[in-house]
DNA sequence: ACTTAATCGAGACGGTACGTCACGTCTTTGC
DNA sequence: GCAAAGACGTGACGTACCGTCTCGATTAAGT
């Protein structure tokens, strides 16, 4: 094993900081998040943080790029459009309620605060919506292929809807959306609006 | 007179501070908000903010709320329904690109950072949400009673669209949308949903 | 009475507030003493107390005095010179273990803090030794008329000695010197300064 | 070299702090010092004072020590007993009229204050009277072989005797003594007390 | 294997802002 | 018309973290 004796160097202390930081973040989320907090969970030095990210944000921003990856989904559509979608969102929604979701709202909360960011923003962008535009275009190809989805289905900002709708809902109510909350996404909105009439 | 000589007192202090907390706000964002600088700014005690308002996400909801009261606005329908639903969300917007955005920012910032917080995000519900959805669901009926809106439009999702929308791409975005991007929103999204068939 | 109805003035309320003073320096001494606390034990306005006292250095001086009128005694000596000696060195002691000697300590504890404290250090000159070296002085005249205490005693510095020797124990201990030690000071020092051959 | 780079630790910093301490009281005496001062002239955080003193009248007891560690002297008589007190208490008496005699104030202002404060008091004894004890027992030692001092000269309470006078006038003048007065404490109290007949 | 340089854990440090407390001033209200 | 009550601007308090830096101890890489 790597982390055989006692003091972990590079990417397992990398690796060890991130896991604290996803921690912290379920525990007392972004608002409460403390450096040294972090530092000390993960048994290293606070220099050893800043060494890697300059601020908070780079970090949480980097934890949450970091969880993003260890569970980056392989999704193949069923042919049930609906069943397709309240399955990708209801993992979407269970994703926010966790420490990813903190970092996210971290993440936002700090938006605006300097004239660099709009490389966060930019960043935000494709690293949150862009898997998910992949995974929702996917499920709707499968649909206009089916003849169940009108073609112009697949304007992004259509098929980022449903995301945006579970994030609206997340940000604004402090925890994630419930299945019933995205059942009437679905039937209210998404669906009457991507429906091949 | 009331205010005859120096000090300020009651709701004129009152006052004060909050035009001082929107225009730090403006100046730096809700994450750089300080209060002494709040305080510096409106010629006030620091003691004086604390009497009041509990700390700095305390302050900040009671500027916005402060705010929303001075700006509410008045609304009544042309009869252009497209016109009607830019015109109204352009002035979202707007209200956005400015302190009051950064207000909610922050107070979205601070959300799920304790159990306390469901009555505030209840609050941010009914603050924000609920003057928005009267002014949208005015236009809808408008339009149900000439025959352009579909009558299912007035159910809550719905009518909160258009806001939801806005408020995500600030959120996510770091400004305000801008007319191209209410345009996208109206055409790709809210009208094709809302308009008879 | 004079304080029949509710609202005290002038004299009376002067009276309250000392009286509040000096219970407060009883309980907490001068080094926590609190304007707030004694306007509220006097049941006073802090405005009523600043009208009459610039600050707490003022005013516990003020009730210094008030105290010290108020206990001021007669003392005629008994021609016993030890005794007389001793009786009035334990009044002084006792009195140290009260207010007054908070007081006191206040008074002393402030000194050197401005240059205006020439006056100040004067009027504690004035006011704390010479009603002692009048007593004393007189128990040492008598002495000297019996023949048994050395006419040169009765210089100030020499009159002056026991209260000077009470004053240094207290302020150097925390509580006023003990019979004991009121014994030795009068054994070892202040008799054999002053007894005739 | 220990002291390579900028940063000071430990006992540099210690020094520091006291001799900026020792300056803050020459300049505003004990009731007008601010730890907020004394970190400032120190150019250190206010952290640094409080994590190793608990408060203002602990860094200034602390500063008293360290000044007096600094000057400690040796003495020898010379064999000229009112030259030899004379010299000595003069040196006190210069000694009090610096930051170390507001030091002393401050303690004694200090005291009295809470419960706690026996073991404060009894520092104060030991950490001030003691070494002076030493010295002028020295000198009235060497006066005992002589044959011009009394034996008894050597109980505590005489042997104290003269920084007693001296700190008295000190703490209740607000200056120390000057030359003329120490002269007539010689001359009238403590000369004639240990001379021998 | 043995330096040697890099990296780590730990935490002291200078600093900033916090939220609290008491000051001394001023305004309001009631007697 | 003065007193009580207490709000106010001010500024120091003592605390909590920030981000930087120093110090030994540990460890991987070069010899």
């Amino acid at each position: 094993m790597t982390e055989s004796t006692g003091r972990r160097r590079g990417d397992d202390l990398e690796r060890a900081i991130f896991e604290a930081t996803l921690e912290e973040l379920a525990e007392v989320g972004y608002a409460n998040l403390r450096m040294e907090a972090v530092a000390a969970r993960a048994k290293a030095g606070k220099a050893s943080l800043y060494k890697r990210w300059a601020d908070r944000a780079h970090l949480v921003r980097a934890a949450a790029r970091y969880q993003a990856t260890a569970v980056e989904t392989a999704f193949e559509p069923s042919g049930d459009l609906r069943g397709d979608l309240f399955k990708v969102m209801t993992f979407i929604a269970n994703y926010q309620g966790g420490p990813y979701g903190e970092a996210i709202r971290g993440w936002v909360g700090e938006l605006g605060a300097s004239p660099a960011d709009e490389a966060v923003a930019e960043e935000l962008r494709t690293r949150i919506e862009l898997p998910r535009i992949r995974i929702f275009a996917k499920i709707l190809e499968h649909g206009i292929a089916q003849g169940t989805v009108r073609p112009d289905a697949l304007r992004p900002r259509i098929v980022n809807l449903a995301p945006t709708l579970l994030t609206h809902y997340f940000l604004t109510r402090g925890h994630a959306a419930p299945a019933q909350v995205i059942d009437e996404m679905l039937d209210q909105i998404v669906l009457p609006l991507v429906a091949a009439d």
